[in-house]
DNA sequence: CGCTTATTTGATAACGATCAACTAAAGTGG
DNA sequence: CCACTTTAGTTGATCGTTATCAAATAAGCG
């Protein structure tokens, strides 16, 4: 397999600040184990599994979530270009959620194995996967914040607004416009809203001129407004500090 | 200063798989900086301030939350004795989140600079810190999946149980009783329930003989009820894989 | 002994869930 | 090629869980 570190890839993204040596390099070549390309609706992680890969999204998108013993199901994230799969599971040996693909993804796939020779031998990259973990945890704060103390028209808005920085930040905007594959059931069990009524927000949303999201397009059309809605703090862009 | 490392610090509880050496140990005294006692209701730790430490609870409790701009609070989680605190602030450059003590509470404090050595030079603790990441990033999606998918007396329930678990685990258990020491307002701003709601949610749950708290103390009288009624599936106790 | 904080309880209101039905688009198979 | 089915989105009506309001009790505490 002739490869270089994948384009995508987080611990590449993250790595500016700290260029790839040589043997890294190499190492990347080796931790990585291969491409896997799957349809939409394939289940690539599974709850309670035990799986020896981590991944990171190349192209494509998805969502992580559980399942309750009633049925329900919480959408615990999006999955976007450049989001790292699986550390839970790589680290603590056993998948807590699932992850499903919506539209057909490529990942990098990686032997969770050679995890711990990746932090013997590179601990900047080490550094790199922490960084990653601690700003998961970061978003996942937020969405706890979101879920407890917005109702329902300030958790879309906020929703909404991340997402597309998300996107954006994946460079896939194109005049505040962004892809959003989902079903609105999706966004619903992400932010625990029925379906319904999470329809109906999206609607007031939409006619009062903020926020348009059909066919598979989210267009914002007043970020201010919206954010001003959903009490987002203005949020300086992830960046890592120089170590 | 003389000392060991912490007692109760995390990175040694989690290191009973790969015991420290002479070298790391050195190294622990000098990355601990002292050790902190604050009374009930310090912030230790304020949003958006850029704090140099990390710390470790060695002892007492408190909470860790955010404050939205309409005032209301949501609690991320309780802190516990092995909890760690700050990573975030310590590997993101800036705290997202505040963090109070409910109880006198004592904390091991680290230069937040000295984590990259302990990459560079530790690795098996550097491990040890990405598996705390991830083991917390767990617990945050399964608040998620309680905010999004629980009622009410379910999720108190549910949070009765986890907590019942932790303070189990940190050994501060005496016969179905833990100290709790915090208010229902506390309990309310975590689950994202009103106190009043909260307040007579706990009462229908103590009515029911199942669980009852008061006076800072906790008592689960039938802990299979109140985990078939959180639909919380078993879980094993959250152990480290070998590496 | 007033003052504050935490808990408790009742009454009322509202936000969002649930139920039901319909439209539209996209397969699928005879 | 057209019934038939399935999936996603939309809308209206009703119900219920939970928030909000109000007030009382009780326990520290200067």
């Amino acid at each position: 397999m002739t490869m270089t570190a994948c384009k995508n890839c987080p611990l590449r993204q993250k790595s500016m600040f700290t260029p790839f040596t040589q043997d890294e390099l190499s190492f990347m070549q080796s931790f990585k184990t291969g491409e896997l390309k799957v349809d939409p609706g394939t289940t690539i992680l599974l709850e309670g599994s035990n799986s020896p890969q981590l991944y990171t999204v190349l192209s494509g998108m998805g969502t992580r979530y559980k399942t309750l013993e009633n049925g329900r199901r919480q959408v615990i994230n999006f999955l976007f270009p450049g989001d790292f799969v699986g550390l839970q599971a790589g680290i603590m040996g056993e998948m807590k959620h699932s992850v499903e693909a919506s539209t057909p993804m490529t990942l990098c796939a990686f032997r969770r194995d050679d995890l711990w020779t990746l932090f013997r031998q590179h601990p900047a990259r080490a550094y790199d996967l922490t960084w990653i973990a601690a700003v998961e945890e970061h978003f996942l704060g937020e969405t706890i914040a979101s879920l407890g103390q917005r109702d329902a028209i300030q958790r879309i808005a906020w929703a909404l607004v991340r997402i597309h920085e998300r996107l954006k930040a994946a460079g896939l905007q194109k005049a505040n416009r962004v892809p959003l594959p989902f079903r609105q059931q999706d966004l619903a069990d992400a932010l625990g809203l029925s379906l319904v009524h999470t329809n109906k927000t999206l609607k007031t949303l939409r006619s009062k001129g903020l926020a348009q999201w059909s066919d598979g397009t989210l267009e914002l059309r007043d970020i201010a407004t919206l954010a001003d809605l959903a009490m987002i703090d203005p949020e300086r862009p992830q960046q890592r500090p120089l170590l």
